[in-house]
DNA sequence: TTTTTGTATTTTGAATGCAAAATAGCGTCA
DNA sequence: TGACGCTATTTTGCATTCAAAATACAAAAA
């Protein structure tokens, strides 16, 4: 009889795990918020126990900080913090993109240009949902023609602390295009297979990213927009 | 009255995750080995509880694998899983190095100058284990001087994975000295603050270590030191 | 002999309970 | 009025307990 793969359910603190980190990224929880155990554990309709197992993961990703008997809070980034997180995923995607300019291939490389085309459609249109939506499945088919799994785990990893931060800051109109024009070279440093090309490229755009996160947080522009607090 | 910073013991979850940790770094708990968690409970004289919250926690860290149902296994590094982990390191210790070459202080060449004459020394009286602790300490200068911390929080995640691997790897003379010569144009790279020998140097070196590693791995020479399993 | 099926045991997963630490509230004293 | 200290309540941390899933084993059938 044929081998069954079978599509194993999530167990419980999974579960919890993923709903809690969904909270965490899209500031549902907000930065430096308290996570009352008793309180979460009813809102998530579990108990403590498995609700502690998944905050010891997100605290092991970085999403919350463990106070030795004092619980758990939501991280809040400072802006050194901001600085290092943008410096350290400028040098991950740079690697990807250096790997990824060696091995991708030329359906992948389709792939990419469809959605860069895509992309300049929901740019041309200011859609910004589906702009965010296909950028983010650029980085990601640049990430997978890297062919390293490891590397794709740790950026989205250190991606997931700023994610919230990201939350839509390209409202300025000269940093999108601009933003714009760095997809347009990356396209072409993969096409052209040019390593060197896609690292200068990335970095460049990595750091720009940055820039505008710094702006928006120095200008109180992120973090008002808690829900719970 | 003057702001006490206590040093706060550990909780027990933390306790159990550094010893756990220890345990799996330094292979005695062999890879592909299964955690039992009343077995393991009981030789760390803990509840399940706690044991299991740090067991969540070296999963996030990947030292540890997660089959629902059916417990923990250490983790066992396939060829793949060992080429994609130096890679990954050869480009985080190349960010480490090209930010520590421009931000580096001249106390910190100073130090890490002293450091490599004294690995020198062990490496001249083939004293392995000083060696070692040598070598790391130097690294971990250089990180240090990268002033990122989560970029040096995360190279040591990545690290711990193959640091069970790579205990013991310079028996091979020819590969030995070839280090020492890279350690030297490390060196140089520092003194001299430049960025993209530092790159350079480190991402030969590391992938050097990765080349024996992994032709110690073909020969068998590292997973059989196992004691439990 | 090999495979299958049913049962017993073991092991993991989650809820509950209990103790210790931290927080909050209140009263007292300066 | 304000600061300090004590008690009560809350909250975290860990152990214990209970339920469910997986494994091991043995017996029966092909």
């Amino acid at each position: 009889m044929a081998e069954i793969i079978e599509i194993s359910r999530l167990a419980l603190h999974d579960q919890v795990g993923e709903r809690l980190r969904k909270l965490l990224v899209e500031g549902r929880i907000a930065p430096g918020a308290k996570l009352n155990e008793r309180e979460l554990a009813e809102l998530l309709g579990v108990s403590r126990t498995p609700l502690r197992e998944a905050i010891k993961l997100l605290a092991a990703e970085g999403l919350v900080d463990l106070l030795p008997n004092r619980g758990a809070v939501a991280v809040k980034l400072t802006e050194a913090d901001v600085l290092d997180s943008f410096e350290l995923l400028a040098g991950l995607e740079a690697m990807s993109g250096e790997f990824a300019a060696e091995r991708i291939s030329d359906a992948e490389i389709t792939q990419v240009r469809a959605l860069h085309f895509e992309m300049l459609a929901s740019f041309t249109r200011r859609d910004l949902s589906n702009y965010y939506r296909l950028n983010a499945e650029i980085h990601s088919a640049i990430n997978q023609a890297a062919r390293n799994p490891l590397l794709t785990a740790t950026y989205m990893r250190i991606n997931a602390r700023v994610q919230a931060l990201r939350f839509r800051t390209n409202q300025n109109e000269a940093k999108w295009i601009r933003a714009m024009q760095e997809h347009e070279l990356m396209v072409q440093a993969l096409v052209a297979h040019d390593a060197p090309a896609m690292r200068k490229v990335l970095v460049e755009h990595l750091l720009n990213k940055r820039d505008t996160v710094i702006d928006l947080l120095r200008a109180g522009q992120i973090y008002p927009q808690r829900i719970q607090g």
